[in-house]
DNA sequence: GTGAAAGCGCTAACAA
DNA sequence: TTGTTAGCGCTTTCAC
């Protein structure tokens, strides 16, 4: 194999303990034999093997982000975010992906028991039918982040943004604009984020006097087909909602395919906002209002926060941060 | 720690090697042996310790995938392919983004020499000054797959789309449709892949007599505002174009922000067609015709393509698989 | 069919 | 300041 300690101490007259002190420039060792260690090392090029110390450190230098899908662009600049503050600290990615499969989660979670994994940031499924597995990661003192999809039953550090007031301002806005008979395009699970939008709606709903049975609340899955079917009698049904929020990013995106399939006319006939971080949200076919969330920030938030848990070894459960969202209003609700 | 070999050999007063080995179900094990120690493994809820492992059989089970940005939807598509076929194998994805810098290459690159990694799929920065690094790690036999962005200097397994072709189709669909003054927006720096979109440009011009001269090759970069300088000069110019061809997804999308900002009417005044996997084309203003590049596909084919030299140990560095993109024709074009 | 023992390469007591 | 030694948890000869 390549060079290891052993060589260089044999080549160089050491112990191996010398030689591994001195590469890890320890105060112990003289001036003099680090010189003459570093140069004898860098010139056999030697690799120090990471299983061997990952071995005797019981650490990895990995993190494990685990997210429901990568296509979405608040997910994709979550990475951003987390992928910065992991290489300026020297430590890896991995990324898992769930597809909104709790089995799957499952079983990702159940891989991290080995050690591959130092912590954990995560957004959970949508679906959560049962977290024993997340608990039982916390259980062994598995630092563990939740950004913007948090679990609620699990007593974990949060990243999350505003949403309840999100929602609110999206729905407030709507009606400022006009719109009379709203919609609410909610996500089928139970996730907590999507509660509080949802909540944060039906605020604005009884802020202004109007009815949550005509007002409704749809629950969209994250099978496209599914959604544009559902979007699709909603808008063509007799009680035509002339606004509607979009809870995460697809389903606006969804609203938008129907609306042109029904040559529905945005804003006028419908106007739309949603949970979005599309950096080409102004670019739609009109342009469209959103709740932009702090992704990136979100990402590195959470990120630093685990980092705090894994080396200073603090306990960082119960931080919650909440980064706010900023509602740019655009043509899709003009 | 947790439950180890030892403890389950002490235990059910085995040798440590006997549980090692009816662990692994090997055929020197009684059926009987291999049941008790199962049941008790299960019980105590044994998880093998990965580094002890990774010592001894020196592999990892990751495979790194580097990456210029995230953001970009052809690469987002590409991780969840990639991902796809890693999770069926039982292999874990660390992702690495250079941001378009050589020296965060450079670094990252060198990093898996310590055996973190099993094998590499990558897609190269676009000004790749120096590829010694790359070179490098072909020497030490580390798998390697370039999809997409290859590096033409270094002999390795490459998954790439029909480049040159799709470059022609693109600007000829232009023509076809009336356009008399064509721009390329290219990529600063030295990929191949630009390089042969590009060729196909200019071969379209050839075909149909137009001058090279008169029908340039702007270079973009990855900075936005110095793009959008640049496209807001090109379309300010005497010799505005009436037909661009977008040679990545964001020069684009930067095209329509400076369409919209000049009030220029795309496509009356301006044709637009870009290289790009974006989902919500079809909803931009006006929809963007797009050669859609099959990003999930080259993700997993360059995925199992890694997987072909890892786990066979084939020799895959010469192979090339070409899989084309698809002109869609939308309102960018009409 | 099972066990003893020698490492994989590195770290960290403890000794010198 | 340097060296000796005993592992980390697992795999793998080779002997019984």
């Amino acid at each position: 194999m390549g060079v290891t300690i052993k060589k260089i101490a044999a080549d160089l007259n050491l112990a191996v303990s010398t030689v591994s002190k001195a590469l890890r420039d320890s105060y112990e060792i003289s001036p003099e034999t680090k010189t003459r260690v570093f140069e004898y090392a860098a010139r056999l090029n030697y690799v120090p093997n990471l299983y061997a110390s990952s071995l005797k450190r019981r650490r990895s230098g990995n993190i494990a982000v685990v997210l429901p899908e990568v296509a979405d662009s608040f997910f994709s600049s979550a990475i951003d975010g987390i992928e910065e503050v992991a290489q300026s600290r020297g430590y890896h990615v991995m990324v898992y992906l769930t597809h909104e499969d709790v089995g799957r989660e499952q079983s990702i979670v159940h891989e991290f028991r080995n050690g591959r994994v130092d912590g954990v940031l995560m957004s959970v499924v949508a679906n959560e039918a049962t977290y024993d597995h997340l608990i039982e990661l916390g259980g062994r003192d598995m630092p563990l982040v939740f950004f913007d999809r948090v679990c609620e039953g699990v007593h974990s550090a949060q990243v999350v943004t505003d949403d309840f007031e999100s929602g609110r301002k999206a729905t407030q806005h709507l009606i400022d604009r006009g719109s009379k008979r709203l919609a609410f395009l909610s996500l089928a699970g139970d996730l907590a984020i999507i509660r509080l939008r949802q909540e944060g709606y039906r605020q604005a709903l009884c802020d202004n006097g109007l009815d949550e049975q005509k007002n409704p609340v749809v629950y969209c899955t994250h099978a496209e087909v599914d959604n544009l079917l559902l979007i699709r009698t909603l808008l063509q049904g007799d009680y035509r909602p002339d606004g509607i929020v979009g809870s995460v990013e697809k389903v606006a995106t969804q609203t938008y395919t129907i609306c042109h399939e029904l040559n529905l006319s945005i804003p006028t006939q419908v106007r739309v906002v949603g949970f979005s971080h599309l950096q080409i949200a102004g670019l739609l076919n009109p342009s469209l209002t959103t709740i932009t969330q702090p992704a990136f920030e979100m990402g590195k938030t959470a990120a630093m926060l685990l980092f705090r848990g894994l080396e200073e070894k603090a306990d960082v459960r119960s931080e919650k941060i909440i980064i706010p969202s900023v509602l740019v209003a655009r043509q899709s609700t003009a």
